[in-house]
DNA sequence: CCGATCACG
DNA sequence: ACGTACGTGATCGGC
């Protein structure tokens, strides 16, 4: 059967413009509307397959359905010009690929479409309409299916209905549907309605009724009062609306279904357009042969023994090489890409075993060949490589350290991440590749040609990528960041991972029955109150609950309710002692499900957690913590800090656990040369205490508690990029009080006044932000247009130099401290990173040494204007250690 | 799959 | 007039 599809053009292209950002070609001509419409298109090609296709547009922008009622109510709002020069350019493109487009002057192109699709569908023809909205949904029957596509986070997913599907959504069938909208009325349409019968009156009367006119010859049945004297009032208005809301199935379109023939859309024509337009992405799909072919034409596996011995022989005189070791803990085959056009596959199978194949890996990792690999921490297993042999002449290259420190602001490097913004080619993904597994077919990742091509891509890509990526280093002078610290940490975190961390479960286990019972009795306490079982972890029906049922005053925010934020909690509780219940149950439950739990999943066979150190995850160059998270264990709270005593030491160790002091401050002092904080860390003042002396102008001794806190809490403002607001948030006081405080703070410390701003300037210049060790973080918001946009750019642009620079020294003390352990021939290892402070496993005969090691290697990770301060603990657990 | 909440630095 | 402190990750409920 053949299938005829149908586009609302000016919609669809509406949709695709406010779906995707703002952006030009090197014209200047704005082209996002269109790739958007392209990009919609090519979806619906692929997934219906048209044999016919005509895409409607309406003749002027705005139209209306009836001249008569042109100034009915208000107008339409005016096309943006940004949208407005792209209509000419998609008709034109449209008109390249050979697609047919209709317009009719003085009809809608819901009319035009309207007739289409009853022509199609009285020829028995399966028929689809596209449009980006609803009002479409009235010509949906068995054969006419309407489709709405949407944009969420770059994937276009599109809703379908039939008959079937409005009846479901609106109770009401697709011609009834006329008539609810009749009656609600449809502002951006036009269409009055009738006043006082909203959504859920117009669904009741037409369920019933089935039409206007038969319920109004039955009004006296309509149940809602309001509702029944609304229709018999308006009669003549919901007539008119009806009239309205009616597409035209009968207008007289002369394009016939058979000019709608669908085929060589792909022109030489449309070609010289999409390069021009530059939508380098779809070029590939223009060009007929699409770059993939070409690529996976050159993809070879190897799995006769003699082949793959020559392979490995071949390989002795390469050097560089792109690698890619598949499987998940098993190795279950390689790539190998030498040059640009042969790339090989090589799977674990008869004589090439998994053996064979890593003697030959360390063969090559030993030799002086630059092997170009994405992760050299995941495959570190492989190359068995350690601190100790890796310096700026190591031969590993990792692509993804690279695209991240380039920028780290991506939340993915995958090889086709990385293809698409450094070697400008589009290659398929991972998802493309492996499709989600339907029902009854065998899985993807069994077909061994996807699995060819899938590790053929990786290895291509890590081998392109070394000459782009190390050029990107050395232009933007991140080779030493990059060679000197985020080379060797990666064998540092491979050796916290590998090492892990001792628990003791029953210990834990005990934690989280003692939490249970706690809040079983809170839970019950908390449902005597409201009167009823509730769930309290629905922030939705505790905000329900509180505020509605209970009557408690206030507590709006947010979106989607109430806010029942602790901050929110807690100003109700000296009034409502009550709510004191929910903080506790929140506490415990956070305690238990988070901790008590969580971490127990993770334990391994060994009594260890071997969590994963992630390096490419922040914008700031912290390294980052997951599965678990082991860098939010709680301390803060007594209860909380419990946890940390079933972090233990094994047999025959201690903790030793370092931490820096106020390295954030102090790097502000480095920094910013201000004369007043240099001197107060020189004199190894408390340095929250000095800084209220100086603001509040009282002698050092006479610093009140409350005082010192608050200097404390400016302090913090400060590194995180003070604003008046968010101090007076921390400290509950007026935003005028706060910025006073801030005020008072730059006047006794006018050097960091000087640098805050001028790091602001800089960042503003060059578009991004440079730690001390040449670190970037671009902020983009900077050149936002939107102020608060603007605003978080430049707070990021004081932040972010001083959290870099601080994660940078803690890099340098880590791979300091990791080498010193290992050329000494000590068994203690680093098992925890906690953005300031290092945990070691120490053996009870090292301890003096390595807490000399860890001084020494902390402290002079970095030479500053001040000295950095390192404070060494020793305990049986982690809380004891701390 | 997103937003709210809360744990850490 | 807006509506905000910087950087993370896990869990939960609800759409």
């Amino acid at each position: 059967m053949s299938k005829l599809v149908l586009v609302d053009g000016h919609s669809i292209l509406n949709r695709a413009f406010y779906g995707v950002p703002l952006f030009t070609n090197s014209e200047g001509l704005h082209t996002n509307a269109v790739f958007g419409f392209l990009n919609i298109l090519f979806k619906l090609i692929d997934d219906e397959k048209p044999d016919y296709l005509a895409i409607a547009f309406d003749v002027h922008q705005p139209t209306f359905r009836h001249e008569m009622f042109k100034d009915y109510k208000g107008t339409r709002k005016p096309m943006l010009p940004e949208l407005r020069e792209q209509v000419p350019v998609i008709k034109e493109l449209l008109h390249k690929m050979n697609i047919t487009t209709i317009e009719l002057p003085g009809f809608e192109a819901d009319d035009v479409i309207g007739t289409m699709s009853k022509i199609g569908e009285d020829a028995g023809m399966d028929v689809c309409v596209f449009s980006g909205d609803r009002d479409l949904l009235q010509l949906a029957s068995d054969k006419v299916m309407i489709c709405i596509p949407k944009t969420k986070k770059g994937q276009t997913t599109v809703e379908k209905y039939k008959t079937e599907e409005v009846k479901e959504l609106y109770k009401v069938t697709p011609v009834e549907f006329i008539d609810v909208k009749a009656l609600m009325g449809d502002s951006s349409d036009n269409i009055p309605g009738v006043p006082g019968i909203g959504e859920k009156g117009a669904t009741n009367i037409i369920e019933q009724f089935g039409s206007i006119e038969n319920a109004y010859e039955h009004a006296e049945e309509i149940s809602n009062k309001r509702n029944k004297t609304a229709l018999l009032e308006h009669y003549d208005m919901a007539q008119m609306s009806k009239v309205l809301a009616t597409i035209n199935r009968k207008s007289p379109v002369e394009t016939k279904i058979e000019d709608c023939v669908f085929e060589d859309i792909y022109t030489a024509d449309a070609l010289d357009m999409i390069k021009h337009l530059e939508f380098k992405s779809m070029i590939p799909r223009f060009s007929g042969v699409t770059l993939e072919n070409k690529y996976e034409d050159s993809f070879v596996k190897i799995s006769q023994p003699d082949k793959a011995e020559e392979l490995f022989n071949n390989l002795k005189s390469a050097d560089k090489i792109g690698l890619y070791i598949y499987g998940n803990n098993d190795i279950t085959g390689i790539s190998i890409c030498k040059e640009d056009d042969a790339v090989y596959f090589l799977p674990v199978f008869g004589l090439i075993t998994k053996e064979y194949l890593i003697f030959h890996i360390r063969d090559i990792v030993n030799s002086n060949c630059i092997i170009s690999v994405a992760n050299i921490k995941e495959n570190n297993d492989i190359f068995n490589k350690t601190i100790l042999e890796n310096d700026e002449n190591s031969n590993l290259f990792d692509v993804e350290i690279a695209a991240y420190l380039i920028n780290p602001l991506s939340n993915t490097y995958l090889y086709d991440d990385i293809a698409r913004d450094y070697l400008g080619i589009t290659l398929p993904s991972m998802e493309e590749i492996f499709p989600k597994v339907k029902k009854g077919e065998v899985s993807p990742y069994e077909i061994e040609e996807n699995v060819i091509n899938y590790c053929c891509y990786n290895a291509l890509v890590n081998y392109k990528a070394y000459d782009v990526l190390k050029s990107k280093l050395i232009e933007t002078d991140m080779w030493d960041v990059y060679s000197n610290i985020e080379i060797p940490l990666t064998y540092a975190l491979y050796s916290m991972e590998k090492c892990g961390i001792m628990i003791k479960p029953e210990e834990l286990k005990e934690y989280g029955n003692r939490l249970n019972g706690d809040i079983k009795i809170l839970e019950k306490e908390i449902y005597d109150e409201a009167g009823h079982d509730f769930n309290i972890n629905s922030p939705k029906q505790l905000g329900e609950i509180l505020f509605g049922e209970m009557g408690l005053p206030g507590g709006k925010k947010t979106k989607t309710g109430y806010s029942t934020s602790a901050s929110v909690l807690e100003k109700l509780e000296p009034e409502y002692p009550f709510v004191r219940k929910i903080l506790e149950y929140r506490q415990l439950t956070k305690l238990k499900s988070t901790y008590a739990d969580g971490l127990a999943v993770y334990i391994g066979d060994d009594s260890r957690i071997h969590g994963k150190f992630n390096q490419t995850i922040t914008a700031t160059g912290r390294i980052s913590s997951t599965e678990p998270n082991l860098q939010n264990i709680p301390v803060r709270m007594a209860l909380g800090r419990e946890i940390r005593k079933v972090f233990v030491p094994k047999d025959d160790c201690v903790f030793l656990d370092a931490d820096y002091s106020q390295i954030e401050l102090r790097i502000l002092a480095h920094m910013s040369d201000d004369e007043n904080l240099i001197e107060a860390y020189r004199e190894s003042k408390d340095i929250h205490a000095a800084t209220a002396s100086l603001v509040f102008h009282v002698p050092l001794d006479e610093v009140t508690k409350t005082q010192r806190s608050n200097a404390k809490a400016v302090n913090f403002g400060i590194v995180y990029g003070i604003s008046s607001f968010g101090l007076s948030q921390d400290l509950s006081i007026s935003k005028k009080e706060a910025e006073k405080y801030i005020d008072d703070y730059f006047k006794s410390y006018p050097g960091i006044k000087n640098y805050l701003d001028n790091s602001v300037k800089e960042a503003k210049e060059k578009g991004y932000s440079t730690t001390m060790f040449g670190r970037r973080r671009p902020i983009p918001e900077l050149k936002a247009g939107n102020f608060m946009q603007r605003q978080f750019g430049e707070r990021v642009a004081m932040n972010s130099p001083i959290q870099g620079t601080a994660a940078d020294i803690m890099k340098i003390a880590m791979i300091n401290v990791e080498r010193e352990l290992r050329k000494n021939n000590l068994k203690s290892r680093i098992v925890l990173q906690v953005h300031d402070e290092l945990l070691v496993e120490t053996y009870k005969d090292e301890i003096s040494t390595v807490q000399d090691i860890l001084v020494k290697n902390m402290e002079g990770a970095a030479n500053l204007h001040v000295p950095l301060d390192v404070d060494v603990k020793e305990g049986n657990n982690w809380d004891e250690a701390h």
